[in-house]
DNA sequence: GTCTATAAGCTGATAGAC
DNA sequence: GTCTATCAGCTTATAGAC
């Protein structure tokens, strides 16, 4: 296989299957059997399992500052901007309603496990934050804006949580009406 | 030792580890060592792994009963019972920042697992819902007593959840003055 | 009821052939 | 770059002595 392309076909299962069945839970077999290599080819590739973990953090960041460059083009305004971070957990609905957000089931595993990968998962909630404090002091609330980024993402959180554990996809529907009726009279 | 007094020191153990480090990364070894028994001793009180869980599920529903029940009994009325769920994300804070919601938590990760006693989890948090619809109905607001009561759920879980990633006390007192003017507005 | 000894299996990780 | 064979360690769980 050419240069990188296995390396990525790696990191792309394990991105996957940490987000399905959780970090520790992923064994190396079950990443081999989903790429189609066998166990040992594993190392030429990757030294550690947590080197697996630190790819696939690096991975979803990279991922993650495009998907905010997509929302930053497209959008109008940061009100608009805003709206799609809020919609996110409609937009990935079904996935969220079985795995929860791959950001802060990450997070908390991580931290229950104690990981030296822990603070590079956080770094993913530390870009929404800023991302979301810069659309809001673009909105003129310089003043509360990473209070206001903090809000918005532990809305997310919240129900993202609920969603995985009802399964309710009215809930989060309702949800993200209230939280855009929010956003329109900060913005008013 | 007399009665079900090591099984109780168990599930408390159990209950303590699989919240500080999660149910698959805590082993029997761990637990063992925590209650000053040998591992083989074990299987006389608990056939499996599982089973402790279920135990640690029924411990955290009675305890989560008592909770409600004490609160109904201390509180004025319904906003003030209310606000006493918005507050334990204070009033917990310390076991929050560092392992997050026990409850959240434990439901993500059982979620991932596919566990068997995943439901018995959602319990926990539909004993908070009930409890709450109650409260918002008391409240005269029998109509969307149940959608508020998920917006209350939602709320401290998305707090938690940050106030796991971040460590930040001043975002969750924010968060809770928050609220707590919300369900005033809501009162009023 | 508690102990020690041990089974059986899976884990991450390594060595060396091709 | 990929394979097979294998290691050492940890896991849950069992058997049987005391």
């Amino acid at each position: 296989m050419a240069g990188g392309a296995t390396r990525a076909q790696i990191v792309a299962a394990a991105d996957r299957l940490f987000y399905e069945q959780g970090f520790e839970h992923t064994s190396f077999t079950a990443i081999a059997e989903a790429v189609g290599l066998s166990r040992g080819n594993f190392y030429y590739h990757f030294k550690s399992k947590d080197e697996i973990l630190a790819a696939v953090i690096g991975c979803r960041v990279e991922a993650t500052r495009a998907m905010l460059r997509q929302w930053e083009d497209e959008a109008a305004g940061p009100a608009e901007r805003i709206r799609r971070f809020i919609r996110i957990v409609e937009t990935n609905g079904a996935d969220i309603r079985d795995y929860g957000c791959p950001v802060g089931t990450l997070t908390a595993e991580l931290a229950k496990l104690r990981h030296p990968s822990r603070p590079e998962a956080t770094a993913l909630f530390t870009l929404f934050r800023d991302w979301l404090r810069a659309q809001f002091t673009a909105l003129g609330r310089a003043r509360d804006a990473d209070e206001l980024a903090l809000h918005v993402l532990a809305f997310s959180q919240g129900v993202a949580a609920l969603a995985n554990a009802f399964g309710d996809q009215d809930f989060v529907r309702r949800e993200v009406e209230r939280q855009e009726a929010w956003l329109a009279a900060l913005d008013s």
